[in-house]
DNA sequence: TCCTACGATGGACGGAATCCAAGTCAAGAA
DNA sequence: TTCTTGACTTGGATTCCGTCCATCGTAGGA
């Protein structure tokens, strides 16, 4: 990610210290965080940022490709910066820590043609659930 | 889902008119219906049920397995009461429909041991994303 | 340096879900 | 059958997450 304010110039991004910070937030963190989460470290280094321009600004990059949107359950969606490594997540129903994972195989392959009903399927998102070693006790 | 209220009843459920209600929109609609559809649907047979009952009611049934919860994307979830046979879900990108689906294999083994960070891992929940047939136009 | 269109701001707004205090009632007890 | 009680329901307030919008500011080309 450390060329990505390269790449987002090369398509005509009007760079500004907003759109910095909020990349660079991203790209120091290898976790999942929230819009809020993103907004209150991007706050800590530009103290006036909104929390309007961080949604527009998350949009943007999720819209490029630059980044993943994951709606893991029914609260805040998370961001992901690890957007350019296929890979799936796995999640600890206790204290809902998030790791990036790689099952073997590709799961589309797994949805056979008379059971996709007529649809274009381009992707396939698989959540894995369990209890994360300190949970577990 | 027929004998669903003997069943809850066996738990010691306390059988109210409300919760009859919300079990029968559920058994009689194989659809993804959203709590909002649920009180609707609801409403109809008993015109004074409050949505907070509708969404104790669903939070109850998830909890005791007879209901699984679906959010999808950053909208509202959707209960479906087909929790007793293991499927996965095909959504369309466009409209918002959902289908049942049921991918080969069991997509819990394709995640390997060294993959799962000491997790005990107990639930693999996958999403296929496209274009149903009419959106794909 | 100046211009201007693109981006930032923050407060209002909206949908989804939860919370809470007060009222109601299912079902066991007598 | 009636009584009793604690579980259940109610609906309005509240929280959470996210979007919208009119206005202001500024990056970057001329």
């Amino acid at each position: 990610m450390s060329d990505l304010l390269e790449r987002l110039r090369g398509r005509g991004w009007r760079l500004t210290s907003q759109r910095r910070v909020v990349a660079e937030v991203l790209d120091g963190e290898h976790v999942h965080l929230t819009a809020d989460e993103v907004h209150a470290r991007a706050a800590e280094r530009l103290p006036e940022i909104s929390r309007a321009t961080v949604y527009n600004t998350l949009g943007e990059l999720v819209t490029l490709g630059e980044v993943i949107e994951v709606s893991t359950d029914g609260r805040a969606k998370r961001y992901d910066p690890n957007a350019h490594r296929p890979h799936q997540h796995l999640i600890c129903t206790g204290c809902g820590a998030i790791r990036d994972v790689h099952p073997l195989g590709n799961p589309l392959s797994d949805l056979p043609t008379e059971q996709r009903f007529g649809f274009t399927v381009s992707q396939a998102e698989v959540t894995y659930r369990g209890l994360c070693p300190t949970c577990a006790g």
